[in-house]
DNA sequence: TTAGTTAGTTAGTCAAACTAATTATATGCG
DNA sequence: CGCATATAATTAGTTTGACTAACTAACTAA
């Protein structure tokens, strides 16, 4: 059976998740942030304050490029750069409360439109989808 | 319970969507296209030959944008514009072949570093990934 | 027929990506 | 130890992709 070959389904999730973030995108806009900025915010929240580099990576753009982001940021209030005692030229960026209020504003934002279509599904499907989401976690850290 | 609550099963499916696709995105390098062209030419290959608006619409993006984007994967010989028979100031976007090899270059690079993954598996899970694709699309297309 | 709408483009601006080069600090090897 | 090399972040300059405003051409309906 061709349904559950492992490229088959790889394809269909590709898709799936792709159409259902897309879908959930347009509430961005409330935050009155640009994505990249968004998401860059997201991460420090989720991971915690770290150096420029490691922000870098996680959003896998360069260096230069975190470093202007992290610097409208901070002139915006939504992020502090500290000094990184252990290693005097690198930075410990954290997410400030304002920062935190705004993200988390966006995040509901984005919530608030999909828990609306998910509380449409049985009970069943509820539990279908929470644990493919376990799976797709489990994909994404896969070396 | 809380487990199956919507706005967790939201939380955690958003969560592991982004979490997939970010992982998934780094094979893009290998089309040497940027992502928002690489992505138009997608909705091209999928959704069929279309007009400039629609492609905007599907895009996320203004009509001088497209505009743009459309006249770049031109001048590199990926799409062709034709004349709407039926309207005169209408387009008609199509995929040449050269530009439906290269999406497909980009999209089976992303697709082999998931299907990799997804090979790992049990049958049980993934036959529980595909379940809730079909469930992603379902919360994609909702109203 | 003419007023209003829709499709697409052009012009101009700004944000966000890159590479190359700079500064400051760490690290490691002879 | 001292110098070469590597690493962290920034600065400078360029390109791409996003926007709005303004335009032309063509369609639609009163």
């Amino acid at each position: 059976m061709a349904k559950d070959d492992a490229l088959d389904v790889a394809e269909r999730v590709h898709k799936a998740a792709i159409r259902m973030l897309r879908a959930a995108r347009v509430a961005d806009a409330t935050t009155g942030l640009s994505a990249p900025k968004l998401s860059a915010l997201s991460v420090l929240v989720f991971g915690g304050a770290m150096s420029l580099s490691a922000l870098a990576k996680a959003e896998q753009v360069t260096a230069p490029t975190m470093s202007k982001l992290v610097g409208d940021l901070e002139a915006e209030g939504l992020v502090a750069k500290r000094a990184d005692k252990a290693d005097k030229r690198g930075l410990r960026i954290e997410v400030t409360t304002k920062g935190r209020a705004l993200m988390e504003k966006g995040r509901q934002a984005r919530l608030a439109l999909l828990t609306a279509r998910v509380a449409k599904l049985s009970r069943a499907e509820r539990a279908q989808l929470d644990a493919a989401a376990a799976l797709m976690l489990k994909l994404a850290a896969s070396p």
